[in-house]
DNA sequence: GCGACAG
DNA sequence: ATCTTGTCGC
């Protein structure tokens, strides 16, 4: 595939995309993480599905496959969805709400990886980023809970917020079938201590080969 | 044309 | 993303 035929992709798929709340009850949270091996020759997927609001690990699952796209910024989800899909294809349970680890609207074609994931299983999704890929937002507050929003042309597309008093803020953004506002709340209920989300975190470990 | 640029 | 131990700071 070439990045004219994904932006194509991109583009026509980001119109099926729903920013309004469309989940249930939540009770099962999923965190999803990719990793590399062999020199990224391998991609690793990892899922992690986690009780909500208890933040307990209730199940897991590992995927590998050979890495068959290149990372280009505002493409990762070409690169990275396909192994996610095989890991989730392996869990017994269907989560109610899954936290990416990417951007999800705060994306130039207001596609990103979150976006592309909940599209294709139909569940609801959330970017949180390390780092922002696009977009603006005035200075934020040091302490725990304080949020500014993320515009880029004209448009909110997300929100920087600050999971921990004092680091670095992620970059929150709806992937699919949820809002921002409600997206920013389960963000910070699913990050009690760290700076990223107990989801990210299972998920991060598994898919970096240690356990921990 | 130049600089930015999720993981 | 990944290679990696100790170390600086609140």
């Amino acid at each position: 595939m070439t990045v004219e035929e994904a932006t194509a992709i991109q583009n026509q798929l980001s119109r099926e995309i729903i920013t309004s709340d469309q989940l249930g009850e939540v009770k099962y949270v999923a965190g999803v993480d990719v990793g590399f091996e062999d020199n990224y020759a391998i991609s690793r997927a990892a899922v992690a599905v986690l009780s909500f609001p208890e933040l307990q690990l209730i199940e897991q699952a590992i995927a590998r496959r050979p890495t068959n796209f290149p990372y280009i910024p505002g493409f990762l989800s070409f690169r990275e969805v396909p192994v996610v899909m095989d890991a989730l294809s392996q869990i017994k349970i269907t989560p109610d709400l899954i936290l990416c680890d990417g951007q999800g609207i705060a994306h130039p074609r207001r596609f990103g990886l979150a976006c592309h994931l909940g599209l294709l299983i139909t569940v609801p999704t959330i970017g949180v980023a390390k780092s922002r890929l696009i977009g603006q937002h005035e200075e934020l507050p040091p302490e725990k809970g304080n949020w500014q929003p993320l515009r880029h042309r004209g448009e909110v597309i997300g929100a920087v917020v600050r999971s921990r008093t004092g680091v670095k803020p992620l970059y929150v953004s709806p992937g699919h079938r949820i809002s921002l506002p409600t997206a920013i709340d389960y963000v910070l209920r699913c990050t009690p201590k760290y700076r990223l989300p107990e989801t990210t975190r299972w998920a991060d470990k598994l898919a970096s080969n240690r356990i921990g």
